[in-house]
RNA sequence: GGUCUGGUAGCUCAGUUGGAUAGAGCAACAGCCUUCUAAGCUGUGGGUCACAGGUUCGAUUCCUGUCCAGAUCACCA
């Protein structure tokens, strides 16, 4: 089916050359959807085109108006408010597009959401680092991460999921440490606690030694600035990381068990968030890459040498710093490697976009990135993208780890879960389901409730998350758009329990009333929806977009009935609508990495 | 101090390339379950879109300045 909008604008400028003898660009068509309050499906703004018919607005909007209405199909009928024409789509264009998706494709299969240009992308997110659980913070980059990547999926490219496991460095060394002074080998097994808490729990026992250290010294006459360099237990972690560099077995064994038990319980909290990737990269196997390219461009000019044997980039022509690249005992930084891994990663996949799921702090880090591959002469510098991400703040600030006040992914996932329990418990949701059953949909809700809590907020907002108010299950939320879908189920369930086959060809157009109307008009804007989050990369927008349909869908299923409408032409025009609302439910809520259920 | 984000109802958030009377939810109040699941639906109140200029037929949206908040500017990652 052609799309109503290209048709649109082509009519326009079709009318404008037959009334007025002019010919136009379409850019002064401008179209958008009818406000609600207003009769009408589209608006075409006549202000732009007034220079050339050369009346004022009411006429003009009148004129075209009832050209349209003459020579176009599509157009049944109009309206004039102000310099706003608003035109009427027939109702059997809606209808067809009903037919359409309906009968034939469906709106999750076919082509509709597919861009023109379909692309390899790979996407890299989550990145934790291997001393202390996955917080608040993480699952927004988790999430992010992945319905980001199913969102370009959905709309025709091939993209790689991946993670870089921050492995190595003195903060692990640091959790190795306390465990050795003050662990008496405490194990997962040992303790029955989850091996990336039970490694945390050492990083702070790290930092509470630390602390009592340096409080020690700073009792003795040291400045708070010495004491910080000099506590012994500080000294100890740096001489470990050394060790861990030189490759010495003792440490290596310690660094590779105590890993071990973080992507155990790693993994563990990834299944239950439901994210995945098709491929782990490891810091400690990366780390070392990128330095022969940094020496390479020095050769080349590109970059400069200080007296100190240091190597840096000036990027001050572009507005920014000077910036380190090699440290001057040869060793690399962190940009280093994100060259090293940025080289590898075009070279080895042919890639042809590269997403990096990473907080706003680290949008300096990105754009100098970006600027420095340039300056080395690669021609995908540009294809790299920081899809940065706002913080997730409390209603006091920012989550500080010292302060405890860290909200922590397991946990978290817990307290959702047991709301659902107690919400559906108390509305006596569950009665007649198994066990396993009821299991299943309570994680379903606490999950999706969690998750379309974060994932309806702009990426790039930072967002405030309230630990004392737990999160809503109504309104606009991921339990209020599940339940819409299950209730649609139950209708289908209790149609096809009854042996009832609708056949959406008994109904036509005219069984279409304004509320089936509205919704058609919802399930139209689905594919450019999807599109639109791919390109923004915000699954926000579809998340937007699934409770307006589940709140349309709401009113709707409120005022007309479906299985006990007793006209067979509109039951069926309105059981298939229902049929498609859910699918496009069900699938916008796929994108987002969030379950249905099919019953709550 | 430089750079970058952001500032919309008491709170949490929408608001498509500039368009009509700026929208939801939560919270408050008032209604709707003998009828497909009331985690729902309907209604009421709540706004100087931070502030001031500018661009134009028209600005929450674009530009400039001011104020406020956050991030960042390491031989840390």
């Amino acid at each position: 089916m052609e799309k109503i909008e290209s048709n649109l604008v082509a009519s326009v400028i079709k009318a404008v050359g037959s009334l007025y003898n002019k010919s136009i660009e379409p850019n002064f068509v401008q179209i958008q959807k009818t406000r609600k309050d207003f009769k009408g499906d589209i608006t075409i703004v006549v202000f732009p085109l007034l220079k050339f018919s050369g009346k004022g607005p009411e006429q003009t909007a009148n004129d075209l108006g009832n050209y349209l209405v003459q020579h176009f199909e599509l157009v049944e009928g109009f309206n004039v408010i102000k310099g706003f024409l608003n035109i009427e789509i027939s109702k059997q264009y809606w209808f067809s597009f009903l037919e359409d998706i309906y009968l034939t494709k469906g709106l999750e299969g076919g082509q509709l959401f597919h861009t023109s240009s379909p692309k390899k992308i790979m996407v890299e997110y989550s990145s934790p680092n291997t001393n202390k659980p996955l917080h608040l913070g993480h699952i927004r980059n988790n999430l992010l991460g992945y319905a980001v990547a199913n969102i370009l999926k959905a709309t025709g490219n091939e993209v790689l999921k991946v993670n870089l496991i921050n492995d190595r460095g003195i903060h692990i060394c640091k959790s190795m440490l306390a465990w050795q002074k003050f662990g008496n080998g405490a194990t997962p097994e040992s303790t029955g606690i989850k091996g990336d808490h039970l490694v945390g729990d050492y990083y702070v026992r790290f930092d509470q030694e630390y602390k009592a250290q340096t409080k020690e010294l700073m009792s003795q006459g040291m400045t708070e600035e010495e004491a910080k360099k000099q506590a012994p237990i500080l000294l100890e972690a740096q001489e470990m990381l050394r060790k861990w560099e030189a490759g010495e077995e003792e440490v290596l064994s310690v660094w590779r068990m105590m890993n071990q038990w973080v992507y155990n319980g790693f993994d563990e909290t990834y299944k239950r968030l439901g994210v995945d990737f098709d491929r782990l990269y490891y810091e400690s196997q990366t780390y070392l890459l990128g330095k022969q390219i940094v020496l390479d461009a020095l050769t080349k000019g590109l970059l400069y040498k200080k007296e100190d044997g240091s190597v840096w980039a000036d990027l001050t022509e572009k507005g920014l710093d000077h910036k380190v690249l090699l440290r001057s005992d040869g060793t690399s930084v962190y940009m280093t490697q994100d060259i090293g891994t940025a080289h590898q990663r075009f070279e080895q996949y042919h890639i042809d976009s590269h997403i990096y799921v990473v907080g706003n702090e680290q949008n300096y880090h990105f754009q100098a990135l970006a600027i420095v591959l340039g300056k080395m002469g690669f021609d995908w510098a540009d294809k790299i993208f920081h899809l940065s991400y706002g913080m997730v703040e409390l209603p006091e600030g920012k989550m500080k780890s010292r302060e405890g006040t860290v909200v922590d992914a397991d946990d978290l996932m817990d307290e959702m879960i047991s709301t659902a329990r107690q919400m559906s418990e108390e509305l006596g949701k569950l009665e007649g389901l198994s066990a396993e059953d009821i299991n299943k949909t309570l994680n379903i809700i606490g999950l999706g409730a969690l998750k379309y809590f974060i994932l309806k907020v702009d990426p790039k907002k930072n967002m405030v998350f309230d630990p004392k108010e737990s999160i809503d299950f109504n309104g606009n939320t991921g339990p209020f758009i599940q339940y819409t879908y299950a209730r649609i189920k139950s209708i289908l369930r209790k149609a096809a329990d009854a042996q009832i086959v609708f056949d959406l060809k008994q109904a036509s157009a005219v069984n279409m009333g304004d509320k089936e109307k509205e919704l058609v008009k919802l399930l139209y804007d689905f594919p450019m929806v999807v599109q639109e989050a791919a390109k923004e990369f915000s699954p926000a927008i579809i998340a937007n977009y699934c409770y307006d349909l589940a709140k349309e869908y709401n009113q709707f299923y409120h005022d007309c009935p479906i299985l006990k409408e007793a006209d067979i032409a509109v039951k069926s025009l309105r059981f298939a609508l229902s049929q498609q609302v859910s699918q496009a439910i069900g699938y916008g809520m796929k994108l987002l990495g969030i379950d249905v259920p099919e019953r709550m």
